[in-house]
DNA sequence: TTACATGCAAATTCTTTGCAACCTA
DNA sequence: TAGGTTGCAAAGAATTTGCATGTAA
């Protein structure tokens, strides 16, 4: 299993691109500096190595390294952004999304697994579970039927 | 089962509130105009009965209808608002987390049945996947002890 | 040498807040 | 009538963009 910085490297040359002191100290703070850091704590971490570094680099390197497959962003319910809503009725049944990455289309599907999964995180963890959210990220069949008209 | 409306006039009496033409626009709005919607889509589609509803109230209105249990936030991956990352090594093993509400702590650990649920997504809907982001919310261990010290 | 990347500052977008006016119970 | 709610406008926060300059290959 190679490191995320040289599998970065080999994206970054393979489209002609150039691995710069930025995007290293970016790489770096991703693997060492804490969980799931944000755009911020990033910063934070690769300033101290080099206090020239800008945010808008750190948000360039993320947004590049996301759409090369190098991270992956997380969406946390946090106060701020609370970007979509789903109205609920008391006891309506759990579901879960597809969200296709080409066109946007979101899809709703029930996971049976899911209840199971809640209890089982609870009882290990002595945690109060209040709900789930569950979304699959990829290609949706019409786009990729798009993509690939001939077949 | 009692309709959103209901539910949420009867919240709000219980709190004290009044239930007025905005909030019954917004609660329209949810259960009407689409699905999924943000707050934009939920003003534009309020907006339509009364052009002078207000997007801060659109606003204000869905946080109350959030803090008391009526709708769920939902965060896809935009472009957007991408709030935290997680470097990816490949085939690296898929993780979901939970969040406390209270403390906002982030607990990673690891559901075998992911595998399986894109698994059936992708054979049913024909869509490929890329990748899955499970979170549980609810109150962990820590913070239920404090709440009943004596337990 | 020559694109590609960067820093900077300004622009955008999304969300929140203060406050006087308004309206529901 | 009284206190919760609203609209408005301005403040904030997070993120993006244009452009001249710097730099890796």
């Amino acid at each position: 299993l190679t490191s995320l910085i040289q599998q970065a490297e080999e994206k970054i040359h393979h489209e002609g691109g150039r691995m710069t002191t930025q995007r290293r100290l970016v790489l770096t703070a991703l693997e060492n500096c804490c969980d799931h850091p944000s755009a911020e704590d990033i910063y934070e971490h690769a300033r101290q190595s080099d206090s020239s570094i800008n945010l808008s680099t750190v948000y360039r390197t993320l947004h590049w390294l996301e759409e090369n497959g190098l991270v992956s962003p997380r969406h946390f319910a946090d106060h701020r952004h609370l970007d979509r809503f789903d109205p609920l009725v008391e006891k309506s049944i759990e579901h879960a999304h597809f969200r296709c990455s080409r066109c946007g289309k979101i899809t709703e599907f029930s996971v049976p697994q899911l209840e199971k999964i809640k209890q089982t995180y609870a009882a290990g963890h002595g945690a109060q579970i209040d709900r789930a959210s569950l979304t699959l990220y990829g290609i949706c069949r019409e786009c990729q039927e798009k993509d690939n008209p001939d077949e």
